[in-house]
DNA sequence: AGCACGCCGACT
DNA sequence: GTCGGCGTGCTC
């Protein structure tokens, strides 16, 4: 009897074992349709087998497998099944994240044998005859074959023919379409002249030959490092190769995807994000997977894109957070990534002005090479940094006058400046002087938040919002006041202070989606707006070549924070944001308010010295035993009460303890530093050790005997591989 | 996670 | 006498 052994999307640490008479070697890696419990669910081959693991009688058989669609191939189950025992979750639920949802299906299309010309019908003809782009009418073939209609099945069975769209160009619709891609992709137009290090970079990363190899690539703001990436890419893709390239955030970096695609501009360059729809992102996929991708750019989903002639993996900012996944499989696309390309034998390159200190370590220990860009190419020189000293200052809403002095020259020259505070709404809380009231979140375990803008109470955690009360809900006082200080009521004070100036204000409440945005970018570009207030959206890689001035306040409040990454998050933050300042043939100058000018981090900052404040920070993290010195791993439980989440970790700790080897290191089960959120309230429980193999190996003893104990229905947990917040 | 089965309160 | 509360257990 032939048993495929089946991966669903359910939270059950197996897979699950079905008759299936005709199924072979070919079908590993395809969508099938079978019965679980009462009804039915689709799910994916991982493997064949002979035997189950069940007694014979409770053994089903599969309804339905997809052949229409090509099979994920084997070193695609390679990575999720990686990505499930690394991160110790069900193969299923990785599955379902990688796996477009409009891919995950096996239900079974009609058996019409239809010629799929005919069926595309006249317009689809002529759309195809005129796309004067190979690549285009390629990509047009692929959205036939995503889209559903009549037609569907008939281009789908065409590409999973093994030639793909061959079958198609041999109809003679479309000839040597291929051919003319490559060559057209790699005439690169007019490419800016490239500076001395980024040459040297180049040549060094192809140099490096065509194996694994992870890289490096430290450079400053405004060094480059994307003009390394397009070149890189370009070489890759003459040799008829893939690039696969990671961003942050693919909503806050339209311009590079812009970039890639003029560059390349008949090369097919495929963009997979969370943001897109279900067809869009299935025929991106179907696009890599086929082979018909010649560029993938994406955020950390696009990770598990197959790439069949994978040559290059390049991640942009590496350092930054939303790598990874902050829920359900907790995976971090970078080091994903690095394993991808390790399994592939292809280079990664990992670029950041600010490299993540995991990252500075394996590159100081040369286990990655290091490629150091440390002149800017945009501009002559890095901005002048200086500690404005607030101890004795009287502020005026939080505002020096020395920054506001500094706002007022740059106005008189017609230059502009950016007011850095990471601080959403008007002020973080409403309080009552009076009484001590102040306005807490129902729901969570933080403040409401003033939004004087749409005159609402709101939280920044779980979304819930109220009326601004007039009078303290609590004693009555008519003169409860707003307490600190948040974009919005700085946006206030300097357009009361500077009255001629246009005053812009650029935080996630006034570009909530992607087209306000881009107008607040296009406003910002023209020269329309004077001095902006933003949060760490504005840090980000855009260029504003009349920006000479960048203000920082309200950093201190990170530096002595609880959690042990805060100083190397705020150091990224801070040059980020600085290296927005002078850009253009203006000089930049970055201030920051504080009370503790003495402090390193800033005099690091102040000399642009990256390695010396990761040297100091390596050290910290060194001598407390923290990351990447030690790899650790969190196991969370929430529950409405709190006792119950931390009686459960009490309990998965004495499990813990009865197999913890040597060398492993078990906490004490507390609640976590936000402890309510949305109505649940959560608590950690914390496991170290020196070796990554010790640690994984004690997870996966003590996951398996923790799926196996019965818990209450309300209580949640889930383990948190190499955990960004501790 | 779903979705059943199963055993105790307020309704036609 | 039943509709339905959500506790417990299973899904190849």
């Amino acid at each position: 009897m032939t048993i495929v052994r089946v991966a669903l999307p359910v939270p059950l640490p197996q897979v699950f074992d079905y008759a299936a008479a005709d199924a072979t070697e070919a079908d590993v890696g395809r969508c099938v349709k079978v019965p679980f419990g009462r009804g039915d669910r689709n799910g994916l081959i991982v493997a064949l087998g002979n035997t189950a693991d069940v007694e014979p009688a409770r053994i089903k058989t599969v309804h339905h497998i997809q052949r229409e669609v090509p099979a994920l191939p084997a070193d695609w189950l390679a990575l999720v099944d990686f990505v499930a025992r690394y991160y110790h979750a069900p193969l299923g639920e990785v599955v379902a994240l990688a796996l477009p949802p409009g891919l995950r299906r096996a239900d079974g299309v009609s058996d019409a044998d239809e010629d799929p010309l005919l069926e595309i019908g006249e317009a689809g003809r002529r759309a195809l005859a005129d796309a004067r782009r190979p690549s285009k009418a390629l990509m047009l073939l692929q959205a036939l074959a995503a889209e559903p209609g009549p037609w569907r099945r008939s281009v789908i069975r065409a590409m999973a023919g093994g030639e793909a769209v061959g079958d198609v160009l041999r109809r003679g619709w479309l000839t040597a379409i291929q051919d003319e891609g490559r060559v057209a992709a790699l005439a690169s137009g007019a490419q800016p002249e490239l500076t001395a290090e980024q040459a040297r970079a180049i040549e060094a990363i192809v140099g490096g030959g065509a194996g694994f190899r992870p890289w490096l690539l430290h450079g400053v703001t405004g060094s480059g490092k994307t003009e390394v990436y397009l070149r890189l890419a370009a070489h890759a893709l003459a040799q008829g190769q893939q690039v696969l390239m990671l961003v942050p955030e693919i909503a806050l970096t339209p311009q590079l995807e812009q970039r890639v695609a003029q560059r390349f501009a008949a090369a097919n360059v495929v963009s997979l994000h969370s943001a897109l729809a279900d067809g869009a992102r299935s025929r991106g996929f179907v696009q890599a997977l086929t082979g018909r991708a010649d560029i993938v750019l994406g955020t950390r989903l696009a990770v598990f894109a197959p790439l069949p002639r994978l040559g290059l993996i390049l991640v942009d900012e590496e350092h930054d957070a939303s790598y990874k996944q902050q829920e359900g499989v907790r995976y971090s696309a970078r080091d994903v990534a690095v394993w991808r390309a390790r399994q592939r034998g292809v280079p990664i390159v990992l670029g950041s002005a600010t490299p993540s200190l995991e990252t500075w370590y394996h590159a100081r220990s040369e286990r990655y090479a290091l490629q150091t860009l440390s002149q800017r190419a945009v501009a002559a020189t890095l901005p002048a940094v200086h500690c404005i000293d607030t101890r004795r200052l009287k502020l005026d809403e939080g505002l020096s006058p020395g920054l506001q002095a500094a706002i007022g020259q740059r106005l008189e020259r017609g230059e502009q400046s950016l007011v850095f505070l990471n601080r959403r709404g008007y002020a973080p809380v409403l309080s009552c002087p009076s009484c001590g009231w102040v306005s807490r979140c129902p729901h969570c375990s933080a403040n409401l938040v003033v939004h004087l803008a749409d005159r609402r109470l709101r939280c920044h955690h779980c979304g819930c919002d109220g009326s601004i009360p007039h009078a303290c809900p609590s004693c009555g006082n008519q003169d409860i006041q707003p307490f600190g200080r948040g974009t919005q009521r700085i946006e206030a004070r300097l357009a009361e202070r500077f009255p001629q100036a246009r005053v812009l204000r650029v935080d996630r409440d006034a570009a909530r989606t992607r087209a306000q945005w881009e107008k607040l970018l296009d406003t910002i570009a023209a020269g329309e707006a004077d001095i902006l207030v933003g949060t760490q959206m504005m840090a980000k890689g855009h260029d504003f070549p009349r920006l000479t001035l960048v203000g920082v306040i309200g950093a201190d409040a990170s530096l002595h924070a609880a959690d042990f990454r805060a100083p190397e998050r705020l150091f990224q933050q801070l040059m980020q944001v600085g290296g927005r300042a002078g850009r253009g043939t203006l000089p930049g100058t970055v201030l920051i308010q504080t009370e503790y000018p003495g402090h390193p981090l800033y005099q690091h900052l102040g000399r642009h010295d990256f390695d010396a404040f990761a040297r100091m920070a390596l050290q910290e993290r060194r001598s407390a035993g923290f990351p990447p010195f030690t790899h650790q791993a969190m196991l969370r439980a929430d529950a409405p009460a709190l006792d119950d989440a931390v009686e459960f970790l009490r309990h998965a700790r004495r499990l813990a303890e009865a197999l913890a080897p040597e060398g492993l290191r078990l906490y004490d089960p507390v609640p976590m530093r936000m402890t309510r959120l949305a109505r649940r309230e959560r608590a950690q429980l914390l496991v170290e050790a020196d070796q990554r193999g010790l640690l994984q190996a004690f997870l996966l003893s003590w996951i398996e005997m923790l799926y196996r104990q019965r818990t209450a229905r309300e209580l949640r947990w889930q383990i948190d591989v190499d955990p960004l917040e501790v």
